[in-house]
DNA sequence: CTGAAAGCGCTTACAG
DNA sequence: CTGAAAGCGCTTACAG
């Protein structure tokens, strides 16, 4: 509107504090303290700088004020996934706990792949982010070395760190694991397979508390370990328990990595006529909303995804704001959930 | 590192684009050149530049550029759930059609909340985005006026646009609705019943092409139509089928909103004992991944949503380039999956 | 409580 | 191909 740039100006055409403030008949500097901290200006001028912040439609800039700031109030979370339920729930609770807050939330999807971590933390770097939400303990070494020389403030999401120094939220997928395995022993069975897919982290922790309690028992056989690469998903759980079943008829129990995984593989010995549990025990891991409805209800882990957001947001934000957080790890724990399928 | 900052700065004591300039011995100009446009740089200069980024591990500042060029180099997204497998199927196609591309993209999710929604537009518009991708065609008056006034260019998702100025991507739900009813229909069923909710833009058109079709068969009933505020569900799913059956005892088939309700409903009735199809036929829409797995497999509609992400996001990619798009309005149409269920 | 000046870290014209 | 100057739109000290 009015008289914006002249000439050959490289301005953005957007209405600017400096117009807002000159409308409002007052300086820019006035204008800006207004609009930021409104207490430290007498309600006469305050009242008409939001007149004319109203009647200009005025769009703060966000890349100057980060600039002239030094602070870019910006929070990076890095998820593995973003059709994993997991992680969606992980998100809200993240935006929930900031939801009060000024941050801007930059979401990034890892997609599993730490060539794409490293691309997407350089791109985010770049935001000169306050803090940064990750998922995991382990990452890539560039990965690491990037975030050292940042700076920035992390705290690791899903599971516990070993040293204290590194802020974590989650609980420990390796005792889960066992848990979930040392319950298929109770329960008698000794041919107990495990079936993992992506090769995540968390599969591979999940994994290991298997073996452990396996290894316990003295049941210990590395030919029911069934893992492949491709991304958890129902068509998979459906597939791989085929595989299993050829190569290990005697099985008599399955511990899937994840409900995905277990969903596919009961809905598979429906098709195949296998009962579940009575022929075959089946549970999963997560307890996504299906697993308590379908039929047979699936025996599975239930993970506090969303609170693990929560509070490492919560945790997050204590540590940018300077403060000395209550505890660097916080263990929310893991609930086995005793359904109808094992 | 080295000599930063002198005294009562207010720089962020990272490393500036100055500083590596300094260190490879060319001006500031020259460094900013060999790292965005190489080539218009000697070999030789070029060579000593991207030394000095990695020697000191030179992270640009995107605040600065931003505010130096005036543009952003921001895609924003808005969608309104990302526990919904149907949106993070349309942020990865969106992903994946701007992978190659410079763009950071910021995704706001709305929750189904015109409040919300109007909320993340200002703040995201306060990063002065290259272009803006919505979900639905239905918005607030605020919103309107705060896209208006940004003169950002916008693709709206999943719908289609009546007017042809607006850019839309997506396919028509009342149309899909209406042919899914149409579908039962044919199959021999009467009393078919809706079951709708979160009461969306989407589920509204959906029920209507119900609606259209119940009416074109001379069977409309509004009884028949159960919607409801709470978010799909599974549990809400079962939840529902009880109150229809207690309501509507003579229907004999049921057009879930979505899958979610639909898994629910089917799930509800084998806790019951009724027969799906044989007794109750059951209908989804979207066909998520388990739809085709369970037991009996789910009739529902499959819906282009990744292709609708990947669609929209090169239309708007193509409209920020200035080009003329071949197409302002792009139907991805959808499929009728008639499984076991109905 | 209010404001003139300087500066944040980059890029855009413009010269050479 | 290279560079000195100015400016993007804000906020931070610093005065008054």
């Amino acid at each position: 509107m009015s008289k914006t740039s002249n000439g050959k100006s490289r301005a953005s055409g957007r209405i600017t504090l400096a117009e807002v403030a000159a409308h409002a008949g007052v300086a820019t500097m006035t204008a800006s303290r207004a609009i930021s901290q409104p207490e430290l200006v007498s309600p006469l001028l305050r009242g008409r700088v939001e007149r004319a912040v109203a009647e200009l439609a005025y769009v703060p800039n966000r890349a100057a004020r980060a600039l002239a700031s030094a602070q870019s109030n910006v929070i990076v979370v890095l998820v593995p996934s973003l059709s994993n339920a997991v992680f969606t729930a992980v998100l809200a609770g993240i935006q929930d706990a900031l939801d009060a807050d000024h941050y801007q939330i930059l979401i990034g999807n890892t997609r599993y792949s730490d060539a794409e971590e490293e691309k997407l933390l350089g791109i985010n770097l770049q935001s000169n982010p306050d803090g940064i939400l990750l998922s995991g303990l382990t990452h890539s070494p560039r990965v690491r070395q990037m975030l050292a020389t940042s700076r920035v403030p992390i705290v690791s999401m899903m599971d516990l760190a070993s040293e204290p120094t590194q802020l974590s939220v989650g609980f420990s997928q390796q005792q889960a694991g066992q848990a979930m395995t040392r319950y298929l022993l109770d329960k008698g069975h000794r041919r107990i397979a495990f079936l993992g897919a992506q090769r995540d982290e968390r599969t591979l922790k999940r994994a290991d508390g298997y073996r452990a309690a396996m290894a316990a028992a003295g049941l210990a056989d590395p030919r029911l370990e069934l893992m492949v690469d491709a991304p958890s998903t129902i068509a998979l759980g459906a597939e791989l328990l085929g595989r299993l079943l050829a190569e290990m008829p005697d099985c008599d129990a399955i511990f899937c990595c994840n409900d995905d995984l277990a969903h596919g593989a009961i809905y598979q010995c429906q098709r195949r006529g296998i009962a579940v549990p009575q022929q075959l025990a089946i549970c999963g891991f997560n307890d996504l909303p299906a697993s308590a409805w379908m039929s047979p209800s699936l025996t599975t882990i239930a993970t506090p995804r969303y609170r693990i957001g929560f509070e490492a947001a919560t945790l997050l934000r204590a540590v940018i704001r300077g403060e000395t957080p209550p505890a660097t790890r916080i263990d929310l724990g893991f609930t086995l959930m005793a359904r109808e399928s094992a």
